[in-house]
DNA sequence: TGTTCATTTGAACAACTGTTCATATTTAAC
DNA sequence: GTTAAATATGAACAGTTGTTCAAATGAACA
């Protein structure tokens, strides 16, 4: 987004200041905006909702999701990088789950408003 | 993602049919991942995080995100699509807000992340 | 040590996304 | 009708993203 500005003469000064008031620290929207990123693609959100079940392993998850483990593993290390999943190691194969309860509950919502607003 | 198996030997097929048996359905998946997607655009987010406090015009928003006012309705008419804003004209002036409560929720949790993860 | 298997990583490439710019609408006021 | 203002739309372009492919770890076991 550029730096331009409409010359509109109906702005709402007084709308615009109480959002201004409650505006969340720039830092946390862009954290918030990466975790929502990271869900929105298809293959990722499988994985997740996957993990919203049950802990699983990289071999798991490619043969679920239909990917090679490569692209299966890159996912997770962003996924991971958000702390949306946590993983272990159990010898030569690594599980992973969903690292705390926000997501799962992300999920549900956007679930259901996927349901109720079906065209 | 390809089509492509790895031949592991340790699979959890007992793991996974528990994960297939409360899978949602594909289209339903598909619509939440496009809502997160639309999420997941730090301008965009930031047009919703105003909606949730005010009800705005394009002026008004186009001033607040700092981009040009073509640049926020085309925004606008992606969220409209996904069905997570609403809009009502009034003479030259269109006003969005939120179309409903899943929106806010769903940005509230994520701020929550943000926030508890900060590395 | 050498081998095998699960996973990870890096680079490159195709596909997608958001902005810009120019051009339409739509409505109100003259 | 004309003009002006707010918004919308289409095409094109640059930046980003996810996959693939090849190669590299890390761990168990003979």
């Amino acid at each position: 987004m550029s730096d331009e500005v409409c010359q509109c003469t109906v702005l709402h000064q007084d709308r615009l200041d109480r959002v201004q008031a409650v505006f969340p620290g720039l830092e946390d929207l862009l954290g918030a905006a990466e975790v929502f990123r990271l869900l929105g693609d298809p293959g990722r959100l499988r994985i997740i909702q996957a993990l919203a079940t049950e802990e699983l392993c990289v071999c798991d998850l490619a043969t679920f999701v239909g990917a090679s483990s490569s692209a299966v593993s890159h996912q997770l290390r962003l996924l991971k990088q958000a702390r949306l999943v946590r993983n272990r190691r159990e010898g030569k194969v690594v599980y992973y789950r969903l690292d705390d309860g926000h997501v799962t509950a992300m999920v549900v919502t956007a679930l259901d408003h996927a349901r109720e607003r079906k065209s």
